[in-house]
DNA sequence: CTGTATCCCCTCAGATACTG
DNA sequence: CAGTATCTGAGGGGATACAG
């Protein structure tokens, strides 16, 4: 499996490929939410009580330019703005579960204990 | 799904857990190699061509310690070290084979072309 | 509401040198 | 042959402030 270039970076593998594209502590987590319906930005921002302000639109920002995502905006006043899977998007899912499954199985394993889920807002 | 903590790290999902065990550059492509034949240190590095010494035994280490490889010295001048997977280890296989997959297609899509390949030893 | 711009820290990973 | 130690750089990600 040779090496190869993509966007100026040197790759030795497609997994590395991949991970390059839908990894990060952000992108899946976003993804996975947007798998079964659109999602405004406050939404976004809402469902993921960790991330900041910046890492969501900047992490927004490359998934539309790969085209994982699209976004529409609303010329209203305060602004709207959308975010929707696209079909490349929709192929992360499957990928996602399996990871997710295998995490949560090695979770157990190691015996990790939950922190007592603060639900709604926390931080 | 409630945060939790491992290893003094917070987590938000099982995802970030796994990735955290099997990512990163190393990981996966030395489990990859481990899948079928348990290997010596020097027929790794010989096999990875671009990664360093320290990188190498740094992520053995790693692998090592949370149940992925076992490690096996011969108390032989000069010194002989064998790696084997562990049964933790081969389930990450099927992982790396889904992930591969959806890196492959995503680089024919993007337009990725090879650098021509450099076989043997490079760098 | 949605988004950009700075500043800053910390971790991953590479280069290099040294050891049993 | 196998492994450790030190130094360094690049970039992901956080906090905060500002803007249309």
């Amino acid at each position: 499996m040779p090496d190869f270039i993509y966007d100026k970076k040197l790759y030795y593998n497609p997994v590395e490929f991949a991970m390059d594209r839908i990894g990060g502590t952000w992108k899946m987590p976003i993804l996975w939410r947007l798998r079964e319906k659109k999602m405004r930005y406050s939404e976004l921002k809402r469902d993921l009580p960790h991330i900041t302000h910046k890492m969501l639109s900047s992490v927004l920002r490359e998934l539309e330019a790969e085209g994982f995502v699209t976004r529409k905006v609303y010329p209203v006043v305060p602004p709207k703005v959308e975010y929707t899977i696209t079909r490349r998007g929709e192929r992360v899912i499957p990928v996602i579960e399996v990871i997710r499954k295998f995490g949560t199985e090695l979770m157990r394993e190691f015996g990790v204990k939950e922190t007592g889920g603060t639900r709604g807002q926390q931080k």
